[in-house]
DNA sequence: AACATAAGAATCGTTGAACAATTCGACAAG
DNA sequence: CTTGTCGAATTGTTCAACGATTCTTATGTT
């Protein structure tokens, strides 16, 4: 019996997981990050709040939530904004994915903790043979998190879940994300082949380079409109 | 003229901080560091928000804005309590210290970086000549908050930041904070030493046994009451 | 025409009250 | 001892209102 309640105990937090607020905070995320809002926009509390049959104070409380992911800007008595990240907030950006990837690749691996990455990158590749590049860019996504996450800590891997998220962000505002996400297909694949090779040093600098060429392609094409 | 203006753009940010919400949570987080709200307590929404003489709905935004630095725990429906870190999130938390510190030693150093380091370093020697030990301690993370910030990233600031709000909420589960702090002092200044002597893989190794050591003790010392 | 100023509209910030939903403890029944 | 029920207390959410701030537009001056 005992043991039930352990295993129930598990499933606690789920239960807790659902007011009004977080659930439309939920939604405002999706429409972000998928593109309907676009960064710079202003996002009105009297439109949402009818268009989504919520009363301001409980738009307002999901607006908090977003905010703290760095998805909205909040200015004072002007309304909140979907984040327009500025060429140093991408700096910024690069130099936090430098810290977690490189301790990530630099770590003692065990047998199978690669095989998400290793899938992730597989993905990446198909879609790129498929010309799909809607699909290469989360599959790069999901390969960088799943680098990540061999650090093996909920916090980073929560850390990076926004970093990416607020990527998106500037993903939205370039021209032609195509070009950008091609390249990287390869590289993937080399530094995957150098960890799991054993060569921590040479993966963390194959990936300083990688990640200095991203940051150089990203500042470059990226010239927000004000 | 131009310059002037360019110094003061630089505290424009703190212009628009003032919402009452903000303010409310400045107390809180506070009363919370300060140990005043104890961890596990639960925070009454009538009950302080008579005190501070907000409304309620004011409150409930500040309280998001806390949950989201993980100082307080909203579970819904019943309330929102100071956190209470379980062992699992000290572990967790000592992870991410070894990622963020190490990055930040084996980083080049600038000659003047190490400044504001060295003078923590001297705080907390000078704290503990004098038995201070609340001193020390306070001295000890702004030592660590030094250190992360040589990776030069706001963010990763940022994130420190919480980091050590959350890890006070730890102390004070602790019985005696003194034991705790008092070996570190020594082992601060070696640290420092090894960076300044330009070897950042001993720096690192050393650290790396330095949170090992912290993070023993800790676990050790603290068993959060359920 | 350019600029400063002032009035007005729109929107946010905050409050207070209200009611539904949920939790929790006490107590009775099986 | 367990289960069901009731009621008090607290939270979740909505609504309406009003002052404060920002934005816009119109007006007037140089």
């Amino acid at each position: 019996m005992d043991d039930v309640v352990a295993d129930l105990s598990q499933d606690r937090p789920r239960l807790g997981r659902s007011s009004t607020a977080e659930r439309v905070a939920d939604i405002l995320r999706d429409r972000i990050s998928e593109g309907f809002f676009r960064p710079g926009q202003r996002l009105s509390e009297e439109t949402i709040s009818e268009g989504l049959g919520v009363s301001r104070n409980t738009l307002r409380e999901a607006f908090r939530l977003l905010g703290h992911e760095r998805l909205l800007d909040h200015k004072l008595n002007r309304g909140v904004f979907v984040r327009l990240p500025s060429a140093e907030d991408v700096l910024d950006l690069y130099r936090v994915r430098r810290v977690l990837e490189g301790s990530a690749v630099r770590r003692p691996l065990s047998p199978q903790a690669l095989t998400v990455v290793r899938e992730a990158m597989r993905d990446a590749e198909r879609a790129a043979a498929e010309d799909d590049w809607q699909g290469v860019g989360t599959a790069n996504i999901r390969f960088h998190q799943a680098l990540v996450s061999l650090n093996g800590s909920p916090r980073i891997d929560e850390l990076m879940r926004q970093l990416l998220a607020e990527l998106r962000l500037v993903f939205h505002v370039m021209k032609n994300p195509r070009a950008f996400h091609e390249p990287f297909v390869d590289r993937n694949r080399t530094l995957l082949e150098l960890i799991e090779a054993g060569k921590p040093e040479e993966a963390a600098a194959y990936l300083d380079d990688y990640l200095d060429h991203a940051q150089e392609l990203l500042v470059h094409a990226y010239e927000p409109n004000r």
